[in-house]
DNA sequence: CGTTCAATTGACTATCGTCAACTGGCGTGG
DNA sequence: CCACGCCAGTTGACGATAGTCAATTGAACG
């Protein structure tokens, strides 16, 4: 698959992307790389020089207090730039890191900020994404504050469904999903004992399938319901993203 | 205070804006507004047409669940644009509201986007407030799902006491804070109740003296230290963010 | 002067965290 | 080839942080 493709979709689900800026964001440098699980790809204080693009597999952002305990704040899959932010924040307060084996694209600030101050057009957009990103903070802030476990694990498998599937990353109701129980529970804000109990709960209630490597959305509607899931924080363009979801027969 | 005098010192604390861009926000139509405690400014889901400045006093951005629980997601005191992001983003997926009586200037839109189109220096700088804004969520995404109540409240103090004095809000270690318990346990994702008990310890322990209108700090390095408060997520420019506190003699 | 809102307190409950032990799979190295 | 260790998942028992319910006080306001 070729990366800026998989970035020209995304752009083109939240956004209109002329021609001539997919053209231009063609002509951006690129520097692929493959990363096993786990390993940083821009650390807590660095200075970012790169924005990094997801090819393929997940990567996640994340933050660690000084007790130890640790917050994914999201996770990025093929078509995300976890760290487009960098371009006017060059100092990294949080870690990216690969959450899978993954495959990324760094691409060089000074090339995608030449290609900006050409088309306000594509500066518009990729503003619009650094502030979908706030968004989905946003909601998981109300995930964290507000809801309990079972509420926030369901919202988590709704967000992660709606975004692969608008990423053409799906297979009926079926996606790969790379998540140990440890990163759920990092995501969640509870204890990795608490998030194993309630995925059993979602499992044996037979709204979701879940192992390692794949999930699947069993019961969509109920699923959203529990979840508390409105897809509008994504701000996707068209209506695709709210479709029911066919199950496989 | 003139509106735009706020603006410009905000904007200052985060980045360099040129005498031109001073004065071409200078130029911007305001329709100021006077608000009531809890009036709304933008409704969750509606297609805003206007940012809107907050001139004196506080507004607040919000989500209710389904079941009634309540998510403050972010406080904005004078300088702030609670809704920047709505230039890119127009249908809210929160409500704005007036978290305290407050005064806001109204900008529209169209006469934002005309300034940026001939600055992008301009664009950069309110693109990264933007992105301020969003670091600041990631900030609280850490407190609710990892820090226990009495950590949350004091990272809230040190935040809003840092934000305020870069605003020239404070007098010595003493600012206007205008919250109920309810705000307070809306914030931080707990309930009144244990608010309630969590602020009487602070207050009793001697960090902190808060009383409905007012919040001092009275052991800044202490209060710090509990609330893992580190400042490096508000990106001021300078370090005059993390200077110690004079206390009152 | 009554009503409403904010703060406070006590008593009880429950969701969730911690500790600890056990299982199974997988890869590596002797 | 098998033993060992590591990692992910699972389970039980217990404790603690935090929520709910309910009642009281005091201040502000009309």
């Amino acid at each position: 698959m070729d990366p800026i493709d998989t970035l020209v979709r995304r752009l083109r689900s939240i956004g209109t992307l002329a021609a001539e800026d997919e053209a231009a964001l063609r002509t951006l440098p690129l520097r692929l790389l493959d990363l096993k699980k786990g390993e940083t790809i821009v650390a807590d204080g660095a200075v970012a020089k790169n924005c990094c693009l997801v090819v393929e597999g997940y990567a996640h952002r994340t933050k660690t207090l000084a007790n130890g305990n640790r917050q994914i704040f999201s996770l990025h899959m093929a078509g995300d730039i976890p760290d487009l932010h960098s371009l006017q924040l060059r100092r990294m307060d949080h870690e990216l890191a690969a959450l899978s084996r993954c495959r990324v694209a760094y691409i060089p600030h000074g090339a995608i900020k030449d290609v900006l101050a050409e088309s306000p057009a594509l500066t518009d957009l990729l503003w619009r994404e650094t502030l979908i990103d706030a968004a989905a903070f946003r909601a998981w802030m109300l995930m964290l504050g507000q809801a309990d476990a079972p509420t926030r694990m369901a919202h988590l498998f709704c967000e992660l469904f709606v975004r692969a599937r608008m990423a053409q990353l799906t297979d009926g109701s079926r996606f790969e999903l790379p998540l140990t129980q440890t990163d759920i529970a990092d995501v969640l804000g509870i204890s990795l004992v608490h998030a194993n109990r309630t995925l059993q709960d979602l499992r044996s209630s037979g709204l979701i399938g879940f192992d390692q490597q794949f999930a699947s959305i069993l019961r969509w509607q109920e699923l959203k319901e529990l979840g508390q899931f409105d897809v509008s924080y994504l701000h996707y363009l068209d209506d695709e993203a709210d479709r029911p979801v066919q199950q496989k027969s």
